[in-house]
DNA sequence: CGGCAAGTTGAACCGCCTCAATGACGGTGG
DNA sequence: CCACCGTCATTGAGGCGGTTCAACTTGCCG
């Protein structure tokens, strides 16, 4: 795997092995690039007919916002991660999305994901995988809110983000930058920011992690995932053993 | 709308109007039946490789077991709805299903999927606008669970399954039948079956709605809608709105 | 220098949990 | 026919985890 590959095909290369004429077919769906600055709206609540984007640098969220005011983020995006196309289908979208730094996405028309579906089943199936992935992030995150108490839910929520950032080449053994602040953090794992800041001064007091200056520094890694229960099976980062599933998708 | 046709078919119909060939082609994916019993676990967690169903008759639910013994029911299922069609290219499965009351479930093939994305883009689009109605639901769900309050969220829940009751003519403006017991929906909503109790007594003090016997009835339907800031738009359940999509979708 | 965003800490409160017990109901078997 | 059981619903008492409000610090930028 090169490192001047695209962030998205580094993470479809955990579903299966790409050939050359599928990793060019990939990128051309990537050739419309734009950038954006740090914390502006991408695609509103409620808005019909957009497009759905892939993040190619920077870090966005999704999140929605409650009648009080109040902010759910629903989930982070870092490169290589599609934007809005789970919503592609629908009349509405029931949340927004926002970039959190400066971004460079590639705007992916309804169209191009249609022509893809026809010609190449493999890629389709890779995208597939890529929104089944989101769902399986989506209800570990669901159990963070419901069953988990802060601190194991704090310790999962990095750990997880460290799976994701690793399989992208952005994350090591000892940490990654994260540009997230504690109040983003906080909307997304259903806690007040100073709790949050408690929370994470826990961990640090317990020598677990370090969370400051947007950096992620683990100190026990071992003991965090032991702490968090954690096991990013869910994430399906195999080496390429989603290709067996594949097959089964392409034969008829 | 006949009302002998299948709860998938009606689920379908609230996205685009479905021809006579399109019915009988989805019909087609229901031939092979299975009746199950109550309490039964369809889908293990961990397992791959698995088929998908579509739930015909009866309730089922999909549920995350937590390390402590703790249950984190991710959402129901009422007939008209996949089961594990979002795990099917997953090499394993991070949640579970099982029965909640005895059901009918037409198992459907991966091969079967695949080939209706094949021959009929229009149904390949129908199915996907479920799996991303299922996402929006998810994702309704993270916000009751993360900054809605035990009240709030519960008269959210019951909304919810109200509206999508409605939708394959399982519910009335009174109320609808609902098999589910506390300990059930508690585990749904992030709360101990006592709190849910008292919620519940708290909703029918307040005149709102009554649960029992198996039962939801409204007694102040818009009172609860007010109190839940319930807006179902998410669901999607338009007449058949959603064909403007699929002409997007279609055309190349 | 002033001003704003982000982080940090303390104090008081309360929503929801846990533990415990009791009531209502249908099924089953002696 | 009734005693016994399991499941589900209901209620009380007490405790903790996380919230809210408020204050102070630190760093950055104009």
């Amino acid at each position: 795997m090169s490192s001047s590959e695209s962030a998205f095909i580094k993470k479809l290369s955990a579903f299966m092995i790409l050939s050359p004429d599928e990793k060019a077919q990939i990128e051309m769906l990537q050739t419309v690039q734009r950038r954006i600055k740090a914390r502006k709206e991408l695609v509103y609540e409620n808005q019909s007919g957009h497009a759905a984007f892939i993040l190619q640098e920077g870090w966005a969220c999704s999140y929605k916002i409650m009648p009080d005011g109040g902010r759910q983020v629903i989930d982070f995006q870092v490169p290589g991660d599609f934007l809005g196309l789970r919503t592609v289908l629908m009349s509405r979208s029931n949340h927004a999305f926002a970039t959190v730094t400066e971004v460079v996405v590639a705007e992916v028309p309804l169209r191009k994901v249609s022509e893809i579906f026809r010609v190449s089943p493999r890629l389709a199936a890779a995208v597939l995988w890529a929104t089944s992935r989101d769902s399986a992030m989506l209800i570990e995150h669901l159990a963070d809110l419901g069953r988990r108490n802060a601190q194991v839910r704090t310790a999962h929520f990095l750990l997880e983000l460290w799976d994701r950032l690793r399989l992208i080449g952005l994350a090591t053994e000892e940490g990654y930058k994260c540009p997230l602040n504690q109040y983003l953090i906080a909307d997304s794992l259903g806690l007040s920011a100073i709790h949050l800041n408690r929370v994470l001064r826990q961990l640090r007091e317990a020598e677990l992690l370090t969370f400051r200056d947007g950096q992620v520094v683990f100190h026990d890694l071992d003991g965090l995932i032991e702490l968090a229960e954690y096991d990013g099976g869910y994430l399906d980062h195999g080496e390429a053993h989603g290709y067996k599933s594949f097959l089964k998708w392409d034969l008829q």
